[in-house]
RNA sequence: GCGCGCUUAGCUCAGUGGUAGAGCGGCUGCUUUACACGCAGUUGGUCGGAGGUUCAAAUCCUUCAGCGCGCACCA
C-alpha cells in the first residue's frame, strides 16, 4: 500500500483517474441490463461556448445525481451532447472570418461556402467545452454524445416538422414579428428581453382636415415613424376627441410628399389609453404590434419605412432614407422642429425589447414566417399542476403555469443559413412539406428553424427516435433534468410539450432548477464585466473535487448563488482535510474493508461517532429526496471535519499509541467502517479523491463508483456509551475555555485536577488530557484554590502557581455567573406564567425545567468558588 | 400594473413554532504522535419596520419599506 503524500496533490490524480474510468467503460450505459434505469440527459451547451461556473454548478448536480444512482446498483445513462446554436455560432464565425479579412457579409461566400467554414469551425472548437467537461469529472456516456445537427437528429427535426404541418399546427403568414436587424433574422418572443431606455417624449402637432384652427397633439417616442403613420387613432368615448373620428388629419413626415399622401384618417379605437399622453395615437401598421392590431380593425394600409438592416428606406422622406434607425429619430424630431409642429420634448423612459444575442433593441416587422401552435398543452399542463411532474424548488410551476396559460404561436423560422433548413419547396405556386425534394425544378425554403426546434425533442431524438430503439424502452422518460430556471420556456415546457407528442410520454420525472451564479457584488457573470472566473484555472489552483465541492456548499436551492474564490479554497481544503485523515488511519496499519465495529469492544467515542454517523445517514436521505446538495455537501463536511477528525481521530490517538489496549481494535475497526461509508457519500460529489482513498486504503478491491451505497439503519451503537463520550467532549471543552481564559496555549504542560462527581477510570482521564491538550489531568478529593470551571465530570481546576491573579479570577467568575443567571431567569419566567406551564407540552415543561436546575447547579458551584477568592 | 423571491453576526448563508447557528473574516495563542489547505480559544446579532395569531414567533398571518427577478402591446 503506497503511503499517502502529506498534501493533497489533485494534478497526480484526477486526469490519471478519469482516463483510466472512461477507458475502461465505467459509464457506458447497457439498454439490455436488469437493473432499475436513471437517466439524464444533458443540457446540451453550445457548441462553440466554453465552460462557465453556471455549467460546473449544473453538471456537478448531474454527476452527483447519476454517480449515487451508480452506487445505488442502477444502471446509469447520463447522455451528453451540444447544441447548434444558430443564432449564436453563425454570428462567432461571420465574425471571425471578417476580422480576419475574408469577407465583409455573409453573402460574399454564399450559403454552401459559409456553412462549410461553420462546419470547420464546429470540428475545430466544437470540442472544447466536451474536454472541459471531462476535465470536471462528468460521467457522461460519451460513446452516445450526440449533436442537435447530426443527420440522424436532422431527420428527426425535419420529419416532425412535417408531422406538425401536417397536422396544421404549423402554418405560414405575413405577420409582426420581433426583428433583430444585426443578424437580419425574426426571433421569438422568448428571445426578447425588455430593457429600461432613458429617452424622449415628443409632442407635436398635427393639423385637422377641414377644421380651421383645430390640432391635435400627439405624444410619441419614435418620431422616426411618422411618414409610416396611416392613421391617428382616439378612443371613441373621449370627449375632447370623439367627435373628430371619421375626419382627416395631415401626417407632417416626409414633408416634401402632397398633401393627398399625408392625409390620413382619425380612427376610433378602444385601445387608446386616454390618460396617457394627449390621448391622441399615431399609428403605425408596419412597426409597432398593437399599431398593427388597429391596422387590422380598421383596414388601415402599412407603410414600411424601416428596412432589414434597421435603416429607413426612400419611403421614409429625403432626409431621413439612408439613415440608422436611432439616428434618424433626431433627425425627426429635428424637422418636426423646424416645421414648426414639435410642441415640446420631455425626457422620458420606457421598455424596449432588445435581441437577446445581438443586444440590440428589435425592430417589430412585417414579414413572411412560419409558426407553430403548440402540440400537447393540455397534457403538458395537467402533469406539471397535478405534481405528476415535479419542480424543484416548486415556486417555478406558477411560472410555468402562467405561461402555458398565455401561450403565443411559436415563430419558429429564422433567416439563417446555420440550422435546420425548414423541409418546405416551391415550383412557381404550388409549396410542398416534405424531407425530401419532391425532384427536378422545386426550391427549398431558404429559412432555418429557431434552434429550439430541435432541442425540444432532445430527451428521444438522442435516444434514436423515431425507431423504437432498447435505450428509448429502458431510459424514456428520463428520471431527472437539472437546469436553469431562465430556459423554463424556451427549452423545458417545450420539450414537456414535443415528449407528449412524440412518446405520448412526459420526458423526465422530475426538473431541478439550479440557481444563477453572481459574483461577490451580486451581478451576473458575464465575460464583458470580466467577472467570470475560467472552471479550468480553478480546477487547476484547487483540483476538480475542491472546486465541485466548494461550489455546491454554497449553493442554496433555489437562490443565486455569491460566488467567491474563498469557497472553492475551502471545498481544496476539505479535501485535504479528508486526505489526512485517511492518511493517518493508514500510519496505524493495513484498513479492513470487511470492517464490523460491532464485533469489538469499544471505547465511548467510537460508540459516539456511530450514533453520529447514523444520524447523518437518515437526514442523507431527507435531504436527497428533496434535492438539497448544498445542505449535503454541508452536512458532510461537518460530519468528517468535526465529528471524525476532531472529535473521533483526537480521542482515537490513545488507541492508538497503545498497541496493547483492549479497545484498540475496535477504535480501528470503527474509523473503517465509518471512512468506508463516507467516501461513498462523498463520492458523487468528490469522484477523484475518494476513489484514490478508497484503492489506496484497500477499502474495496474495486472502483468505488460501484461499490454499494450503504443502507442506513444498519448501524449498532451503545447509546449509553455515546452519551459518556459526550459528556467527556464537553468536559474538554470547558477545561480548554479555561486554559483560554489565562492565555495559555495547549502546549503548555498543564496540569488539571478533577473534584469528580463521576469515577472517571485512568484511561478516562488520559483521553481527557489528550483532548484538553494537557500534560495531564489527576483527580481530587478537595477543592484547591484555582481556577475552577464546573464540567459535567465535576469540578475541573487549573492550578497556576504564580500566574494565579484573585481578581481576575473573581472577575472571571462573576461573569459566568451572571451567564448562568441569564439562563436560569429565562427558564424560571417561563415556568412561573401559569398559561404556558399549563398550555405548553409536557415534555417542553420538563426541558425548561432541567435547564433551570442544570443552570441552579452551576450557580452554585461557581458561587462556591468565588467565596474561596473573596474570604 | 401583476406575480415571485430575498432582507438573520463585518461578509456569504443555514435555521419554518419551544435555550439564535455554520463557514469565512477580525482578535489572542500554538511546529501538539495526520493536516498551517492545520490546531485551541475568542469577538460579533433588539433575526428589515409595524401590527396580529399563539402559553410561546427569526419561524405563521396582515401590512409597509428596501433590493433582485419574471411577466405585461400606455404610445
Amino acid at each position: 500500500m503506497p503511503e499517502l503524500a502529506p498534501a493533497y496533490d489533485p494534478s497526480k490524480v484526477e486526469d490519471r483517474l478519469y482516463r483510466q474510468w472512461t477507458e475502461r467503460g465505467d459509464y457506458r450505459a447497457n439498454p439490455a441490463s436488469a437493473k432499475p434505469a436513471f437517466s439524464i440527459v444533458i443540457p446540451p451547451p453550445n457548441v462553440t461556448g466554453i465552460l462557465t461556473l453556471g455549467h460546473v454548478l449544473n453538471n456537478t448536480i448531474q454527476d452527483i445525481l447519476a454517480r449515487r444512482a451508480r452506487l445505488q446498483g442502477k444502471e446509469v445513462l447520463w447522455l451528453p451532447g451540444t447544441d447548434h446554436a444558430g443564432i449564436a455560432t453563425q454570428t462567432v464565425v461571420e465574425r471571425t472570418l471578417k476580422k480576419e479579412g475574408k469577407i465583409k457579409h455573409r453573402d460574399d461566400l454564399g450559403r454552401e461556402e459559409f456553412l462549410k467554414q461553420v462546419w470547420q469551425w464546429k470540428e475545430k472548437h466544437g470540442g472544447i467545452i466536451i474536454q472541459q467537461l471531462k476535465k470536471l469529472g462528468a460521467s457522461c456516456d460519451w460513446s452516445r454524445e450526440r449533436f442537435t445537427m447530426d443527420p440522424s437528429y436532422s431527420a428527426c427535426v425535419q420529419q416532425v416538422f412535417v408531422d406538425l404541418h401536417k397536422k396544421g399546427l404549423i402554418y405560414r403568414g405575413r405577420r409582426m414579428v420581433n426583428w433583430c436587424p444585426v443578424s437580419r433574422t425574426a426571433l421569438s418572443d422568448e428571445e426578447v428581453i425588455m430593457k429600461e431606455q432613458k429617452g424622449h417624449l415628443w409632442h407635436f402637432q398635427v393639423a385637422v382636415e377641414g377644421k380651421k384652427g383645430r390640432f391635435l397633439t400627439i405624444a410619441t417616442t419614435r418620431p422616426e415613424t411618422i411618414p409610416g403613420d396611416t392613421a391617428i387613432a382616439v378612443h371613441p368615448k373621449d370627449p375632447r376627441y370623439a367627435s373628430l373620428i371619421g375626419k382627416f388629419a395631415l401626417r407632417p413626415l416626409p414633408p416634401e410628399q402632397p398633401e393627398t399622401q399625408r392625409r390620413i384618417p382619425i380612427v376610433g379605437d378602444e385601445h387608446v389609453e386616454m390618460e396617457f399622453g394627449t390621448g391622441v395615437l399615431k399609428v403605425t401598421p408596419a412597426h409597432d404590434p398593437a399599431d398593427f392590431a388597429i391596422g387590422q380593425r380598421h383596414q388601415l394600409p402599412a407603410i414600411e419605412v424601416i428596412d432589414e438592416s434597421g435603416h429607413m428606406n426612400p419611403a421614409a422622406g429625403e432626409k431621413l432614407a439612408g439613415l440608422d434607425r436611432i439616428k434618424a429619430r433626431a433627425a425627426a424630431a429635428e424637422q418636426l422642429k423646424e416645421l414648426g409642429c414639435l410642441e415640446k420634448e420631455d425626457p422620458y423612459t420606457n421598455q424596449v425589447g432588445y435581441s437577446e444575442r445581438a443586444d440590440v433593441p428589435v425592430e417589430p416587422r412585417l414579414s413572411e414566417q412560419w409558426f407553430l401552435k403548440y402540440p400537447s398543452t393540455e397534457n403538458s399542463r395537467k402533469v406539471v399542476a397535478s405534481g405528476e411532474m415535479r419542480f424543484f424548488p416548486d415556486r417555478w410551476t406558477k411560472v410555468y403555469d402562467h405561461w402555458m396559460d398565455n401561450l403565443q404561436d411559436w415563430c419558429i423560422s429564422r433567416q439563417l443559413w446555420w440550422g435546420h433548413r425548414i423541409p418546405v419547396w416551391y415550383r412557381g405556386k404550388e409549396s410542398r412539406c416534405q424531407v425530401e425534394s419532391p425532384g427536378e425544378g422545386w426550391t427549398q425554403d431558404p429559412d432555418v428553424l429557431d434552434t429550439w426546434f430541435s432541442s425540444w425533442l432532445w430527451p428521444f431524438a438522442t435516444m434514436g427516435w423515431p425507431e423504437k430503439t432498447p435505450e428509448l424502452k429502458k431510459f424514456y422518460p428520463t428520471t431527472d433534468l437539472v437546469t436553469g430556471p431562465d430556459i423554463i420556456f424556451f427549452w423545458v415546457a417545450r420539450m414537456i410539450m414535443a415528449g407528449f407528442e412524440y412518446m405520448g410520454e412526459r420526458p423526465f420525472h422530475n426538473v431541478y432548477f439550479t440557481g444563477l451564479i453572481r459574483d461577490a457584488k451580486g451581478r451576473k457573470l458575464s465575460k464583458s464585466l470580466g467577472n467570470s472566473p475560467d472552471p479550468l484555472d480553478l480546477i487547476a489552483k484547487y483540483g476538480a473535487d475542491g472546486l465541485r465541492f466548494g461550489l455546491l456548499r454554497i449553493a442554496p436551492q433555489g437562490l443565486d448563488i455569491r460566488y467567491d474564490e474563498k469557497q472553492i479554497e475551502e471545498g481544496r481544503n476539505f479535501a485535504n482535510k479528508l486526505w489526512n485523515a485517511c492518511r493517518f488511519r493508514q500510519q496505524q496499519g493495513p484498513c479492513d474493508a470487511q470492517a464490523d465495529p460491532a464485533k469489538h469492544p469499544r471505547t465511548p467515542f467510537s460508540d459516539h461517532l456511530l450514533a453520529e454517523l447514523d444520524a447523518l445517514e437518515k437526514n442523507l436521505e431527507k435531504m436527497y429526496a428533496n434535492y438539497e446538495f448544498s445542505q449535503i455537501a454541508q452536512a458532510l463536511y461537518g460530519f468528517v471535519w468535526d465529528e471524525f477528525c476532531a472529535r473521533f481521530i483526537e480521542t482515537a490517538k490513545a488507541d492508538f499509541a497503545n498497541t496493547a489496549s483492549p479497545t484498540r481494535p475496535g477504535t480501528l475497526a470503527t474509523a473503517d467502517f465509518v471512512l468506508s461509508r463516507i467516501l461513498r457519500y462523498l463520492h458523487p460529489f468528490m469522484p477523484f479523491i475518494t476513489e484514490e482513498l478508497w484503492l489506496t486504503l484497500g477499502l474495496g478491491r474495486e472502483s468505488i463508483q460501484f461499490s454499494k451505497w450503504p443502507e442506513t439503519g444498519q448501524i449498532r451503537w451503545d447509546a449509553i456509551s455515546s452519551k459518556n463520550a459526550e459528556t467527556c467532549y464537553a468536559t474538554a471543552e470547558a477545561g480548554r475555555r479555561l486554559r483560554g481564559e489565562f492565555g495559555l496555549s495547549g502546549s503548555s504542560k498543564l496540569k488539571y485536577l478533577l473534584l469528580a462527581k463521576t469515577s472517571p477510570s485512568p484511561e478516562d482521564l488520559r483521553t481527557l488530557a489528550k483532548l484538553l491538550q494537557s500534560g495531564s489531568v489527576e483527580t481530587c478529593t478537595r477543592a484547591p484554590k484555582a481556577p475552577m470551571t464546573p464540567t459535567p465530570w465535576g469540578d475541573l481546576y487549573l492550578p497556576l502557581e504564580g500566574l494565579l491573579d484573585p481578581a481576575k479570577e473573581t472577575a472571571r467568575l462573576e461573569k459566568e455567573i451572571t451567564v448562568a443567571e441569564a439562563a436560569r431567569a429565562r427558564e424560571a419566567a417561563k415556568l412561573a406564567d401559569p398559561k404556558m406551564a399549563s398550555k405548553a407540552p409536557p415534555e417542553k415543561v420538563e426541558e425548561w425545567k432541567r435547564i433551570e436546575r442544570e443552570a441552579d447547579e452551576k450557580i452554585v458551584r461557581l458561587r462556591e468558588q468565588l467565596k474561596l477568592f473573596t474570604t
